[in-house]
DNA sequence: ACCAATTTGTCCGTATGTATG
DNA sequence: TCATACATACGGACAAATTGG
């Protein structure tokens, strides 16, 4: 061993690409940048960081890819707030990678169903119940289309999600969501008598909403994805088979 | 106006590197590339895709963003299985950039919590309840130092999930654990008392695992919780500032 | 321990299409 | 309509790191 000492910290290379995606980042975590405003061209970074056209690029886009960066109209490099779609669609793909089962999925859709109408029950506004009914009407008029009711069920439990007032836990459905809600189809398939059940569901939660009723929304929201758990398993599915692009065909680009 | 008629949809043209990533994300989404699997060459993509070194590079920095694709020690390409934590990263930072509360935080941590709880108790093998208990053990040994009791009790939840054996509502749980549970040192600051009494609360939590007892899981669940607000707002804290980088530091890189 | 081949990281210059004023 | 600025994509090049003899 010709070694003097153990002096230096070992010396990790980052590469540059990822140093330009770093420093933009601390700009926009720090506040200095806020949702909006602009970057720059990508010639004006290439000035700033001192690097090439091409490292500039790869860089931007790690950061497109998160939506801390977004394009304007023009193609223009801004601050972006990312939406949570955005993150959920990576995050459901990790689900699927996972082969997590349909257990898991409906014990967490579950749960965070509960959390949700707790919420929703103490915040709704008469807005927000008129556009719930709303759509209830319009997914009773379209019953023997299972497609079509599994739209309108989808877009039912988002916007009782925005009443539950809280972004953390609509961040923490959203992948479980992508996953599960496009199934309704199957589990409602065929049948009217499932798209009935679900309706009938659907307006006892803007019911306990009425009423302010904690007990009434925690039942059937039970109810309802008990339903849902039924006919997934009626129409020849298992519970412990992992969730799939198959039957989760939504998670698709 | 000297249009035929309006025969043709609309094109909207897809960058060249948005293709490459899209066209290796099905390969691995379909499962015919399997995690771990190697992706091939930077050289071998350009053959293969008939586009520019460049341009695959920069596809290749979005699925990398995401997990999907990871370098070896090598840096060779492979088939990655994005990791939670990676995915909770960007997730909390978006979090922060739409300045969520505190409150919205706790809220949803206290649902998610009681879920986890509920699964806990019915899954906990002998072995977790024991490493849980060691974990208490060492807790108890540091009281008088904030940073590492904090240390500890994100251990000890990070573990009580696990218990849980739910991976979907694992990840729904990351992105709040990672702004949460760094602000413990600050809730726990200072007095003995708080970290006593939050040591107090793990050990009931492992009485319910060990009883199976749902009820007291969820009790002590929630006085944990409570403990945690009532320190957060002793030390001069509003549960209605945004989360930011300086009470929630290890959202940082 | 050394060498040759491969591969990645970075850079330069250029061409093309498009959006804005 | 035209000119300018910009993003997209390409080809070629070289140094540094890694691999496998």
């Amino acid at each position: 061993m010709s070694e003097v000492a153990e002096k230096f910290a070992r010396i990790t290379p980052v590469p540059a690409y990822q140093m330009v995606a770093e420093a933009i980042e601390r700009e926009i975590l720090s506040g200095r940048l806020r949702p909006g405003d602009p970057i720059g061209t990508e010639a004006q970074l290439v000035r700033q960081f001192g690097v090439n056209r091409s490292t500039v690029r790869e860089g931007i886009r790690l950061l497109e890819q998160s939506g801390m960066v977004q394009r304007d109209s023009s193609r223009r490099l801004a601050v972006g707030l990312p939406h949570y779609d955005q993150l959920a669609t990576r995050a459901s793909r990790a689900l699927i990678l996972h082969q997590v089962s349909f257990r898991e999925l409906w014990e967490a859709t579950m749960a965070l169903s509960l959390a949700t109408i707790d919420l929703a029950v103490s915040r709704a506004t008469e807005e927000e119940i008129a556009a719930l009914e709303a759509n209830i009407d319009a997914t009773e008029a379209v019953l023997n289309d299972p497609a079509a009711v599994a739209a309108y069920d989808s877009e039912f439990h988002i916007m009782l999600e925005k009443t539950a007032r809280n972004r953390v836990l609509e961040l923490a459905r959203e992948p479980s969501n992508m996953l599960i809600y496009p199934t309704t189809h199957v589990a409602v398939q065929g049948t009217e008598q499932g798209g009935r059940r679900l309706v009938e569901a659907h307006r006892m939660l803007v019911q306990a909403l009425k009423l302010r009723d904690v007990d009434l929304g925690r039942l059937w929201t039970r109810r309802h994805l008990i339903d849902w758990r039924k006919g997934f398993e009626r129409t020849g599915n298992d519970l412990d088979q992992p969730v799939d692009l198959v039957t989760a065909p939504s998670a698709m680009a």
